[in-house]
DNA sequence: ACATTAAGTGATT
DNA sequence: AATCACTTAATGT
């Protein structure tokens, strides 16, 4: 019935039988853009794969003050869920679906099992693990040394990687929102990265060049 | 034409 | 980099 999570599943290099059980055992979910798909809080006890679409994963604080993380795209899964769950705690991220989104839950309970079970899933959760533990490096280095300017023009090519498309429909002050900043400071940032011809600004969108 | 929302700017901390 | 106060521009009704 499924042929975006055969494709995925091939894709990954997972055993047969892993792969089967994945199948078997996942539900399809569609989400609309905006949707959470993730709070903290109500622990879910399913994991998300992406199947299509796009899910912005957040971090939120005690007052609800919430900053971007990461794009997670098709193939992808979270991380910082699996191990959240693995330790049975609850997780301290915020899923939202960016765009109308499919995606393959998994039941938590069978994440651990699997782990000790297949070889090719330890390597899969690992690699997601990896790759996300040298993004929140570099995340922390920018928030430390206050390089807003760098954090912004990241963010921008990030959502240009995730969404495909070289025009962004945000307005400056949620894209603020999401930096944790003020909407003046992305407005200052956003005109020098205009004067530097890496951008070109209309209302609700930039264009990346 | 008027109200609302988005974006630009100078001054200050 | 953040905040304030204010202006200007774009859009909706």
């Amino acid at each position: 019935m499924n042929e975006l999570l055969d494709t995925i599943l091939k894709g990954a290099n997972l055993e047969p039988k892993l792969i089967e059980e994945i199948q078997t055992i996942g539900r399809l979910k569609k989400t609309r853009e905006g949707q959470t798909v993730i709070s903290p809080g109500n622990s879910s006890d399913e994991i998300p794969l992406v199947l299509q679409g796009l899910l912005k994963v957040m971090r939120q604080d005690a007052n609800g003050q919430e900053v971007f993380l990461y794009y997670l795209e098709g193939g992808e899964t979270c991380a910082m869920s699996i191990t959240c769950c693995l330790e049975g705690k609850i997780s301290a991220f915020k899923v939202v679906a960016e765009e109308d989104s499919l995606l393959w839950m998994i039941p938590m309970s069978y994440i651990d099992p699997w782990i000790s079970k297949y070889q090719s899933f330890k390597k899969y959760v690992f690699q997601a693990y990896q790759t996300r533990f040298d993004e929140l490096l570099n995340a922390i280095d920018s928030v430390v040394f206050h390089h807003m300017d760098k954090r912004l023009y990241k963010y921008l090519l990030d959502t240009q990687q995730a969404t495909g498309s070289f025009e962004i429909h945000k307005t400056h002050q949620q894209i603020a929102n999401e930096l944790n900043t003020s909407r003046v400071v992305i407005s200052r940032l956003l005109k020098k990265l205009e004067k530097e011809g890496k951008i070109e600004q209309y209302r609700n969108r930039i264009d990346i060049l």
